[in-house]
DNA sequence: GCGAGGATTGCAATCGATTGCAATAGATTG
DNA sequence: CAATCTATTGCAATCGATTGCAATCCTCGC
């Protein structure tokens, strides 16, 4: 017991009695071979508890059947899995790619790393690579497209560089959550995020529309930069924010965790929310509805999401084509903005 | 460029007019090759963005250079990826293997899944594995610990098997948290978790402890059973606790998930926090810090411990023999349990 | 001037599985 | 009864890199 034993093919197919290509095929339940023999080779396998050495069979079928996912770091918190958004879309993946069969590669990014790019395709480690994470952009993705790599991101596409991708109606969503702040009473919103990122620059968009819609000019428009942490958000708030009430009354943070760090400030200062101050938030992550008061929010479709990104990819490696995607986003009006 | 080049060691190897053998020794800095011979090879190898198979060469080397970590579901809800504190700590794995230079293969995994022992370890997919996740005790754990396979778990041991484990000190932090309950003043304090996971039934270990120390006798314990989520601990708490107000007047959660969702039930029934019921979680996520009031709670060292998970499976891994370790960790008192 | 010894390099086997093609045996047909 | 066909199985090459051992070429000392 305490011995590891090292089982390979030929070791079965010496105990079945066969040649270790009969082996093989019996073990893929390949018709070829006689359904007794087949029967047989399979059970002895698994008596003994067989595992196809994986290196080997991709060395010669030039498939890994392994897919590498990238979670790009933030720049600035050179953290990688921060923002709990991330998480419960990294858990959707994981959970497709397993039914679907295939191993998942996780690596964190940092942008000064190596060359994802070749590490993870050249060396064939994976057949694939799906990218998550709200970075500034990356022209390693635009390079990645260039050759025409099998690679999906999430996210938003940019001009200059056209991977596939799958994302939500950023801006309308955007639009949706600042007009209903509007429509609440709300005269003087504020936004919060780093419009540097590509996602962040379309809700920012989509602010803007809302505002346009409602006849307010340009100068109505007040943006804060902040990075995707409760705790940034939370002394960006102190900072430049504190200094705007009353006159502030709404706030449009372009991530929950952001609205989260907002909503903290404004409580320590005394501000009641939603009466002084209405609050929306972006994503949807599970402690939105659990936080007080409960968080108004645009809420991104994690599930087809994460889905969406995983059969689009193996398409893609099937050599079937296919197209970016955006998904339909759902404001969940709680009690932040209810006034 | 649109054509996918698939370079091999024998193309490198013309191209510096050597044989194979050559250049694989120059491509690791063998110092028995001519250094000029060596630099000469690399600089080739650079200039095509040349990347050695990693199928090829761990089917050699026997060696992956790759760990398996396996996150256990929690039977109940079914979902992998769920508490915030487990993403925390497989971030920092992924980092800390990263930093190492392994790669790392994410699974999740369903009490009725495929055995991963074998899958992942006779299939060389890994040289170890990680196993992270509050799931009930589960058996195929121990196996391998019987077969000596190269695995380290965190949680806690139990007494029939004896994997290596990283956890935190589970028992003295529940029972420096319930104490500093009973210092604020509450006599009735509910302990809410599910006792059937290793670390949860030390936690409640501890919230007893700390009642005997206080004179109370065990008809002072009152254990409520939820799962990880806050939305569980949500709907626990408004079937089971809000009964017992105003007697009720401290609550110690098993988790910050499971007291963001108690805090929530409170104050929707119009329950003042920390003057009515004081309460304190466990873990210290991200937004415990930023809720309102803010939480107080038993931090877990999740830098240490993800680093130590992987130092202590690499270490076993190059046959070198190691302990488990418990962590020490460190109340936090903030808003939620001060009067 | 020649053998010893060191520095480099290459040959060929190997890791474990897959697969095109050939080989064998038994069945079928003219 | 010979010839052809079919069902099964095995041989051997292959995927791309690594490595023990042998081969080669110099340099040096006596």
């Amino acid at each position: 017991m305490a011995v590891r034993k090292n089982l390979t093919l030929a070791d079965i197919a010496a105990l079945a009695q066969v040649s270790e290509s009969t082996a093989s095929r019996a073990l893929r339940d390949n018709p070829v071979i006689n359904i007794d023999t087949r029967i047989r080779v399979q059970e002895i396998a698994k008596a003994h508890q067989f595992n196809v050495n994986a290196k080997a069979r991709s060395l010669r079928t030039q498939k890994s059947h392994t897919i590498a996912v990238i979670v790009l770091f933030d720049a600035k918190t050179q953290q990688a899995i921060s923002d709990p958004f991330l998480l419960e879309i990294l858990g959707v993946i994981a959970d497709e790619l397993t039914r679907r069969g295939y191993d998942m590669l996780l690596s964190t990014s940092k942008t000064t790393d190596k060359d994802w790019q070749n590490y993870y395709l050249d060396s064939r480690r994976a057949d694939g690579l799906i990218i998550i994470g709200q970075g500034e952009h990356d022209p390693r993705i635009g390079q990645l497209a260039a050759i025409d790599a099998p690679v999906v991101v999430w996210g938003a596409g940019s001009d200059d560089d056209r991977p596939i991708f799958v994302g939500s109606q950023n801006r309308i969503g955007a639009m949706t959550a600042t007009s209903h702040l509007l429509a609440q009473g709300c005269s003087h919103i504020a936004f919060l995020g780093d419009v540097r990122h590509n996602e962040i620059e379309l809700r920012y968009a989509g602010y803007l529309d809302a505002l346009a819609q409602a006849g307010l000019d340009q100068s109505a428009a007040l943006q804060i930069t902040t990075d995707f942490t409760a705790q940034d958000a939370y002394l960006k708030t102190q900072h430049y924010l504190l200094q705007r009430l009353p006159e502030l009354d709404g706030i449009f943070a372009a991530s929950d965790a952001i609205a989260l760090g907002a909503m903290k400030a404004l409580q320590e200062y005394g501000v009641a929310i939603p009466r002084q101050v209405a609050i929306c938030g972006f994503d949807d992550i599970a402690m939105s509805a659990y936080c007080s008061p409960s968080l108004t929010t645009v809420k991104q479709d994690t599930q087809t999401g994460g889905k969406l990104l995983v059969s689009k990819l193996l398409a893609r490696i099937d050599g079937e084509s296919c197209d970016s995607e955006l998904l339909p986003v759902r404001l969940l009006t709680r009690q932040s903005s209810a006034r």
